[in-house]
DNA sequence: TTTAGTGCAAAAACTTTGCAATTTA
DNA sequence: TAAATTGCAAAGTTTTTGCACTAAA
């Protein structure tokens, strides 16, 4: 379904943008364009950020910046994430939200959460 | 106020921490750490990113990732951003939520939002 | 066959770090 | 005066770009 929508969008169905989408629809966790590319086999770094940000221009894949970093992942469930600041520990909480803003339409949002997990709140 | 915070926090007041935070003060549009450092005077920027970083740490200032960039603002009045993916124009969006998180205390959040505003959509 | 897309290498942009010198409290 | 902070210079990361070559449609 995502290679439709790369085709429907005009854009060739190659092996860095199949090889990135399979990457991310293994777990929905964020991961770097470094691990990403980690990842793969035989793909420039450069075409995983070329691919990144196409991908993320047709809403395929969402960015986030978490801990001075951007960090990508399948925008199919629309969820958020929480990171704590100590451990760095991240989990995903369900999205229920929708804005509405006036003078802007085709309102894209996403939400940075940041706390202390249980774990760590105990050791402060 | 924010000379207290510092100082309450057991950091010294030294020059880049005031003019940093002078300038934030000015408005309160998001800058990034290269525009605060061209509004500044005989400051380094590695001191600029240090200043921001304890800033941040702090809770006195938002660090906000927009369009590739980090940006920051004073932290006082709660409020996010939404920004026009088209011609990058941004207003700011007076904020009205609380989350509630099970397994995390002391949680702080930013909405990014991006959409078309009102001039972009109609050449579209 | 044509045009979009890739790889490569180089550069640009952003951020961090070690250490001696300076400044704050 | 002691300890924190800065400036400087250098290095580390992340991301972008130009161009010749390759591959998808």
């Amino acid at each position: 379904m995502t290679k439709n929508t790369l085709k429907q969008a005009g854009y060739k169905s190659t092996k860095p943008r199949q090889q990135v989408l399979k990457i991310l629809q293994v777990g929905h966790t964020p991961l770097s364009a470094k691990t990403i590319y980690k990842k793969t086999r035989n793909i420039n770094l450069a075409s995983i950020y070329r691919t990144l940000k196409l991908l993320t221009e047709l809403n395929i894949i969402q960015q986030e910046f978490i801990n001075n970093k951007n960090y990508y992942y399948l925008a199919n469930k629309k969820h958020h994430h929480i990171i704590c600041k100590n451990c760095g520990h991240l989990e995903c909480i369900p999205c229920n939200h929708s804005f509405k803003i006036k003078n802007f339409s085709q309102i894209n949002h996403q939400v940075m959460l940041t706390g202390l997990c249980n774990k760590c709140a105990v050791h402060n």
